[in-house]
DNA sequence: TATGAATGAGGTTTCATTCAT
DNA sequence: TATGAATGAAACCTCATTCAT
């Protein structure tokens, strides 16, 4: 069965044949259990072209990847700019980010669910993108932290003025960490839930957060003690 | 190669050692790639006593599954007494989720990576335990918008106060799934990061989630047109 | 349809099967040509087995290569005896060399015509076993050198008598190689002419060889100049 | 990768490309390791004309045969005129054959190992060109018998002379056998010994058989009683 | 209870070969 | 003349699973 099998298409137009028929069936099925077979008949080409055009099951999985990963990140880099202030920078980047997952389900399953699971090439290939997603929501909190204190700064300086600290960058990124973490597992509950849009998920996770970071930058910590 | 093959178990004995050797290998390779010769190796007994305890791949990962998450659910249910006020809870529940996925980490892997990857009866079993994390983080939360609601309903009454409605069930569920996803994801962080403590981690997802969720009941929630 | 499949026999003995099947495919075919799946049918066994004793087609082959190399050093040896004088040990071997290969013509086709052909880890295998062989015989034509040598000395020691020299090692080594390879190609031709006999074969490269060794050794050399 | 791909050049320069592109690669890798694909590459062509110029995998394979087989022969047949007596015919013969050998060694596995180890076509079309070599080395074994029978016969016939029966030509065969069998052994023993050269190599060879040979032709055989 | 012996089915990969231009 | 695009067939190998003891 699988798709009709047109004839004689050039190269690059079969090689993006392939990939979307992989990342469905990668995203689907995991890495070990998607066939060769399955996904070249999906891709409607025999399985030696594959092998072709694309070396290896290793090497259709890593194009996977580095394909979904650089569209995710261009999906966000384009309606972020480093001239907005920080708060709308987040919330502009997450938006951006649950649109997408919305948009490429697949692909996110393969990136957030799949690429984790198999050895290191891949691991490694999706944990510097996430790395490089955590620097930038770090960068975020303390930018945004920097635009809290200012005001303060600029303030009469009167005795009951306290000096806020910059946030320790350390604690900076296991914010991030889990901010991130939030967003990636609301990105599959928006997908998993119907009637939950983009929008919405991003701005339960900005209320969820931004609230919380501004109290915790303005010096009201959460602590054990007064559990 | 291999355990020391000691002889004549009784069954339970022996049903342990496969699922430690089993929840060992399904977490380090993922389901397909983990081989029931090597989970029956590494048990130290024969393939055939495999099958004959647990009767075939599928359910041996199924009883790995449940095995985990009923040691994660009663590691963080003995610490959560119903009598604690809310934000005590989430606190001594999120200490012990921490504590338990650091030393259970193969266990943990199975439950948050694998078991998703693989079809349809496993993730619908970790799916439905963790959906029952969700309904009762999702409690905690609405929870404690009673306890702060209630301090400014017994308050003065004076013309400024506002009256804070209850936080929608549909909400505190998005926000559960926020915590939640935070959590799993500072777990697998704090395990591959060393010098992060359980307690520290947990402290952190409080200091993240607490504060915000507070401010969030008091009706300073965040709006889009702010940013 | 292949051989009638017995079962259960126990591993020693399947994997004689295997190896039989294997030394006469691969005897008639050559390592590529011979496929595992056929080995399997010839053996009367299913594939799996044969991975499961004997790993894989290259450790197939080394096995075949070892078991051959090994009868044939086996059937030589066993006739000859270091106390015989030197002729009689080359004229021993010889026809032990050319019953053993009279009665195994696969397992020597593998050794002489196979093993070379394929990669690295063969040819140095037979390269071995075949330089074990050069080295005896070349000792072979140093002692009758010797043997040779010493009537003379003990001779009247009058004016015509010569001296004659130990034969050079290096000389020898060559003339070895010339013996062996002669043998070699001998062994293959009596294999495929009927009525050619182990005896006579070796007779022929007796007279062949032998006569002409004396003489070289008595310094009576060619050369080129003569002809 | 690949030689640089000159465009339009003339059918017979293509196909001597081809082959030797192709008797470089079945030398090194054997008949069924060289795989067409590489052959094309390193002819420099694309694989269609390949198809196109040699028709298949077996008819190329067959196409070096036979132009290495030729060239080998030629080369030993131009250094060889019938009027020579025969010692100095197998003097020179050898000599251009190890020469030959020695220039061309990938042409000389493909012949020597690589032609056997492939089904019946291959075999049988260098067992034809070997058997012409045997026939030819017997004759010259036989012519060589006639001429030193000659002086004998021509001799004083005084009581002690002993009539030599011309050669049995069914001997002569056996002889010639491993006379090229010794060639072949030493052919390679040379290529992969450096320092050795084709005179050299020549020379033990002659060294170890011509003066057997005379000793024989003599009526002083060896015989198995004497060891 | 426990296991050595055995296999059907299916995986990835490669190859010789052809079509359409 | 020459080639990019494409594939049927078959190779090696592994796995979950069962049988007979």
């Amino acid at each position: 069965m699988g798709a009709v099998r047109t004839k004689r298409k050039p190269r690059a137009v079969r090689e993006q044949q392939m990939l979307d028929a992989a990342v469905q069936l990668f995203g689907q099925r995991g890495y070990m259990a998607a066939s060769m077979d399955e996904i070249a008949e999906r891709a409607g080409v025999s399985k030696p072209l594959v092998y072709l055009y694309l070396n290896s099951k290793e090497d259709l999985f890593g194009a996977c990847i580095r394909r979904e990963a650089t569209a995710l990140t261009e999906a966000v880099r384009s309606k972020v700019r480093p001239d907005m202030p920080a708060e709308r920078q987040l919330w502009e980047g997450l938006r951006a980010f649950f649109t997408h997952t919305a948009q490429h389900p697949e692909g996110w399953t393969v990136l957030h669910r799949q690429a984790h699971t198999q050895g290191e090439p891949f691991a490694a290939e999706v944990a510097a993108v996430r790395a490089e997603f955590i620097a930038f929501v770090a960068q975020l909190i303390l930018a945004a932290a920097r635009d809290r204190a200012a005001p303060c700064a600029r303030g009469d300086g009167g005795p009951g003025e306290r000096h806020v600290p910059a946030l320790p960058e350390h604690e900076a990124t296991g914010l991030a960490e889990a901010l991130v973490g939030a967003a990636e597992s609301l990105a599959a509950w928006a997908n998993a839930t119907p009637g939950v849009t983009a929008h919405q998920a991003a701005a339960t996770l900005m209320n969820f957060a931004w609230a919380g970071l501004g109290n915790l930058m303005e010096g009201r910590a959460w602590s054990p003690s007064a559990a």
